[in-house]
DNA sequence: CCCCCCAGATACAACGTTGTCTGAAAATTA
DNA sequence: TAATTTTCAGACAACGTTGTATCTGGGGGG
């Protein structure tokens, strides 16, 4: 699998002693000084045009860039026009979109976003974000992901500008951006209810993430509005991987058996619908899911959502960031952005009984 | 939606002079030179217990971490722990999962990885990596969007290491990963041949990106070995938005009415499925697509693909590009990464020619 | 007792760039 | 024409750090 080009120079093995040339090798070549050449690169009036231009010839020649660290090290305003992005993990598509809408508000801009993915570690989460603080971005978005942020007080107290994005930080202030999760889950709860459910239930992550607890206590609000007892069994918390989910809807349907699924994460709801099709019941349980996903409108059959608008989400996020860089004061804000009920056929399917406890029978018996 | 938190310290608008410890900070504070300090937080051995001692204590009171930038600038080695990664969209899964992969190997060594979502734009490309080789990256693993990479072919020869992933780099020789594009696409045209499907349409991203060129040779490859003449109006190219694909796609049931689709890429898929839902023809028309995602084992009927392994991809990707860093010096080279063909439905429906022409029908009277 | 050596600390230069100050020549004014 | 201002190039310091050279003092050997 692999094959060597045909003949070529080699690449690699970079002698980083030789490399790239120097504002000092520009200024020579066009014999002038250093700092001459350095009031051309930056587009400083006062210079000479006809040196100037030689300058620029030579810049040309040698293919010179400005080599940003020490520029950035040097620079009086001390703005590395650089933003750090901590994101939970880069290939969740709630995360992508917030990635991609925060790197189109920061290219506007011409600064530059250094990301990492940190995938629900709360200790790569700590080392991600000090990293990148080390190499003085000018501000920082952050989709929290442990339960304890204040191993940033220091810096922020130092000036650095932070926003948190989807979940609120613990045990420290900053700007925020966050959706309506309270709202959101118990408006899905109440869709269905309104359809006649009465054992529903929920399936989360991570207990201590803040978004979890917030769509958790929505869900058992829309059920105590309701009347409706909640069920302990039916609350399963802690799931994050294909595994666990499938594991946990097939354990809810071998002893009570629920006929209604609130899921309040993309991931789950994916896993979850995957796991219905396993037990050929995704016709026969109702579900909604909170977070849209890429496919849901033509799955069988169409997953009715809590959708909720990363991209927004992001660009809210990017603006707040770049206000408090260009200077704003105040006191720390926090941005609720709306979500919105889709309907597309999960969520409203029709309750049949008896089909229902029939195919459970089935199952129980395999 | 906009609410103040609570009477707390204003956060924001930061005092950029007297902001974070510098190491002069901690060697006045710990009583020692400069140097002595230096040594210390590098963990050098020549330095007296004592002594160390009272500077860690130091840096701790003063919450001190060094500046990335200075020690960057000023290390011997010039390694700055940092490599760039250029992605043509963040938001697509495949590039995620690229993103994630490569992060991960990179966390396991230290590195911290800078990415850029380019958002297919060729001169954002340029901008980003160029930005990218300007901050001093170690290496930059690439996704190219555009037809010419050239614009790096003076780092390259100053020594910056780079791999490209997915598409080869156009008029400029680098380390590659990229999947069997020829033969995935054969694959999947011989697939849909075998069902016994004679006319197959091809629809396809920007003509000039060379992971569709190859899988167009692919597959008009697999057309010519089973004598099929390839009807030029069966072959749509340059689709890369919903709107464009979607009305790509009725406009070929308008007038040639293909019985079996190959999408060439990942999101071409999704919206081409979308658009047969919505035209109700997506069990009548046999579907196979180039690159996996998400959902498509729960779609209505389960989407067929040529799966990659983005994962794997990246992976590789990275190694390679570690191993150059490493000092590994030799011709470029490239891996080709194997595809599966993935069967799940959409690309095995029985064929009945009364019921589509029906539909056609019905669809063009409308 | 002197010299040397070594450990270990400090002083100074350097990375590539920009901010500030100085100086020389040109241009303007009196 | 002399005095003064203006223009603009260059010298030098500085950013925060590490590399190298130098210094200091204490211990051991002659």
């Amino acid at each position: 699998m692999v094959e060597t080009a045909p003949s070529t120079g080699s690449v690699g093995g970079r002698d980083r002693r030789s490399a790239r040339p120097t504002i000092k090798d520009v200024a020579l070549l066009a014999g002038v000084s250093l700092k001459t050449a350095s009031r051309v690169i930056n587009d400083e009036p006062t210079v000479n045009p006809e040196l100037a231009k030689k300058v620029r010839r030579a810049a040309k020649v040698l293919d010179y860039r400005p080599n940003l660290i020490a520029r950035n090290l040097r620079r009086a305003d001390r703005f590395t026009h650089t933003i750090g992005l901590v994101l939970f993990d880069a290939s969740n598509q709630f995360s992508s979109a917030v990635q991609r809408a925060v790197e189109n508000i920061a290219n506007e801009r011409n600064i530059v976003v250094i990301s990492s993915s940190v995938e629900e570690d709360p200790q790569r989460e700590k080392d991600a974000t000090l990293a990148l603080a080390a190499r003085q971005v000018d501000g920082l978005i952050i989709v929290p992901t442990g339960d304890d942020q204040s191993y940033l007080a220091n810096e922020q107290s130092n000036g650095m500008n932070i926003v948190c994005v989807d979940r609120s930080p613990q045990l420290l202030r900053t700007d925020t951006v966050a959706s309506d999760n309270y709202g959101g889950a118990k408006e899905a709860v109440r869709h269905l209810i309104k359809q006649g459910h009465k054992k529903i239930a929920f399936l989360g992550d991570r207990a201590h993430i803040a978004t979890m607890i917030e769509r958790r206590r929505g869900f058992l609000d829309a059920l105590e509005e309701a009347a409706i007892e909640p069920n302990p069994a039916l609350i399963v918390i802690d799931l994050h991987t294909a595994e666990g989910i499938n594991h946990a809807v097939r354990a809810l349907f071998q002893t009570d058996s629920p006929t209604a699924l609130f899921t309040a994460q993309n991931l789950i709801t994916l896993e979850t619908v995957r796991a219905l099709h396993q037990l050929k019941l995704e016709k026969l349980v109702s579900l909604v899911g909170f977070d849209d996903f890429a496919a849901s409108d033509i799955v069988d059959p169409p997953v009715s959502v809590i959708a909720q608008d990363p991209a927004e989400m992001g660009r809210r996020a990017a603006m707040m960031l770049f206000e408090r860089i260009d200077g704003r004061v105040g006191p720390a804000e926090t941005v609720t952005i709306p979500v919105k009920l889709i309907i597309r056929g999960s969520g409203e399917l029709p309750i049949s009984e008896g089909e229902l406890t029939a195919r459970l029978t089935e199952l129980r018996k395999a």
